[in-house]
DNA sequence: TCAGATATTCAAATCGTTTTAAATTCGGTT
DNA sequence: AACCGAATTTAAAACGATTTGAATATCTGA
């Protein structure tokens, strides 16, 4: 492992110079930052990261906590913000530490972790509305970056979609097409975007005229046979009339949808419409549905990136910056025109 | 944050004698130690880490390399190593770091994290025959320590369980029940511990002077549908007398292969018996099966603080150490003496 | 040619710890 | 009273980078 020192050595320079060539300083000759870099190529040179960080006072990491689920279950999501995270992080040089939260409490591996001093921040998922881990990074005045948000306005740094935007997208398609009577299968309903995602619907189905009875708009974990049984039941008739079109919660959720249709004799999307959202997840994709689904699209590996850059941002002292963008709008083959004599609304408001 | 300096100050001591007194040095007056100790107390004194590993060349970071499948699947074996290692390793004022392979190579993601220059080494899971990371360690004399072993002789650091004892085991507890015709279902033959489960079982079954038609050994991912279908062909008598005890990989495995069995009529032991090894994972449980299943029993969890423990002590200087157990058998309800008429071996040797 | 400005480079301090080698204190011998 | 050795403690170097303030080299114009 070569040093400054050896690097300066060799060339009759002083390690100051040296560090100041290989960081582009200006005040530096070009024929010496040349001559150092040359040299630095030659004997692999490496900054020593330990070195660089005591004098800085950063670590140059930043930590992921992971909630494990009583299921044990890992899902896709999981790993692929891992893959994508680690890869942006480690653009910006910083490295990603991972602890597993198995405890009652939620702050707790937070404080475990941050009292081994060698953190410079966390990346937060899955926020909650009233997340007590936000209260107690901030108390402790704690950088992190939030993938998501747990309300419409925050003062903390965070990256994600806007979720009410999300779902009022998907009901003005619908009613667009004619459709009067939309179910939502919605997320569990503690997680904060589940919440922005209904708030989304029922203001956009307000603004229609709309109204939806409780009975069609469940909420519960987003997997394909929770999207199955929901559908069945909603287009079982047993509540009043059944919807023409769904709002799910994700690409699997709607698969489970459509399924349900077709076990009831009926179309997708001659009789009923589905929606979905798309986290671009490698395995489940919209488009390889039968018919290729309608959704709006966010790919959760291009979150990964920014959060990186928001995080390494706010730990060298930038202010916290939210960015919220806005997740497209792809329509394929699973949205339609509302079947004749479906355009009545289950009550008008 | 307080420094040694600082203390040292309040007492009107050196650094040197304070580092001393808290590290434990026995040449420090007990008394000095007591009040160090308690002005350190007071004012929550927490060592530098960048500091101390500036000066001990050690970073107190090791890596995990998550090698992702083409489906993307997470098995709960990862959470479980995951929660265990970091756990362990916190205990040794280690962190983990993690990062995410998706390349072809498969020593890529260790070249390039090692070139961070920020690891003391690495914890390896999967081995498989003549594994190239081995190799690239070596070679670079980066330490690291395998869960497992690529042979059944090596001379880097590993922990793990000796896999051809553990079907050898199941053979014998099997062929004492008067069993001689018995099936292997194994895991994937790319990885090592398959090759020895292999081995172990069909030296112990030549040992009885039994031997197994190629048929009757498979090999496949372990989820309980391979388990099934492998079971449901080799108990269709098409390739000969059918198997009157099945060896499993995984208690997922065994469940699968004990529907198979009832699915033909059969049962679980009184015409077949099954065998499986428990991992001791949350969710699957070998004494929930009906009927409980005779294991050998390794909990993955087990696993994680020695081989925390040989990696840092082999970073810090120690040499390679191998450390390989024996499981340990469990006998339970799912295995029995072999039924009337089963006495008759596949042929003999 | 020389003052003055500008362009480079350097020595030294700094970060907080560990560690080596040297210094100090103290009690006990002779 | 002088000395020895054990018990403590200290000063200073080291780790390898960044950064401050100062020094030197080079160039400009009069």
């Amino acid at each position: 492992m070569a040093t400054l020192k050896e690097i300066g050595a060799e060339l009759g320079l002083s390690p100051a110079t040296v560090s100041r060539a290989l960081n582009g300083f200006p005040e530096v000759n070009k024929n010496t930052v040349d001559r150092v870099r040359e040299v630095a190529e030659r004997l692999g040179y490496r900054p020593n990261r330990v070195a660089q960080r005591l004098v800085t006072g950063r670590s140059g990491m930043v930590g992921l906590i992971i909630k494990i689920r009583a299921d044990m279950s890992a899902d896709q999501t999981f790993f692929e913000m891992l893959t994508g995270l680690t890869a942006a992080l480690g653009a910006q040089d910083t490295d990603l530490v991972l602890a597993v939260d198995q405890d009652d409490d939620p702050v707790l591996p937070y404080r475990k972790l941050m009292e081994r001093d060698i953190l410079d921040g966390f990346i937060l998922n899955a926020p909650v509305p009233d997340d007590p881990r936000v209260a107690f990074l901030q108390e402790k005045r704690i950088p992190f970056v939030m993938h998501g948000q747990t309300a419409p306005d925050v003062d903390y740094a965070c990256f994600g979609i806007d979720n009410a935007a999300v779902s009022a997208d998907a009901v003005r398609l619908l009613t667009s097409l004619g459709h009067r009577r939309i179910a939502l299968i919605n997320g569990q309903s503690r997680y904060a975007f589940s919440v922005d995602r209904l708030r989304g619907f029922s203001k956009a189905m307000e603004a229609e005229g709309l109204s939806v009875p409780a009975a069609f708009m469940a909420s519960d974990a987003e997997t394909e046979t929770h999207g199955y049984t929901h559908a069945l039941e909603m287009l079982a008739g047993r509540d009043g009339p059944s919807p023409t079109a769904f709002v799910c919660a994700s690409t699997l959720v709607a698969a489970g949808v459509m399924r349900a249709v077709k076990d009831r004799g009926l179309s997708v999307p001659g009789d009923v419409s589905v929606m979905g959202h798309d986290d671009a997840l490698p395995l489940t994709q919209a488009r390889d549905l039968e018919p290729a689904l309608t959704v709006t699209r966010a790919p959760l590996r291009d979150a990964c990136e920014p959060l990186a850059e928001l995080l390494v941002a706010h730990v060298k002292g930038a202010p916290a910056e939210q960015r919220i963008e806005r997740a497209e709008l792809i329509v394929r083959a699973s949205t339609g025109p509302v079947p004749r004599g479906g355009e009545t609304p289950w009550h008008s408001t």
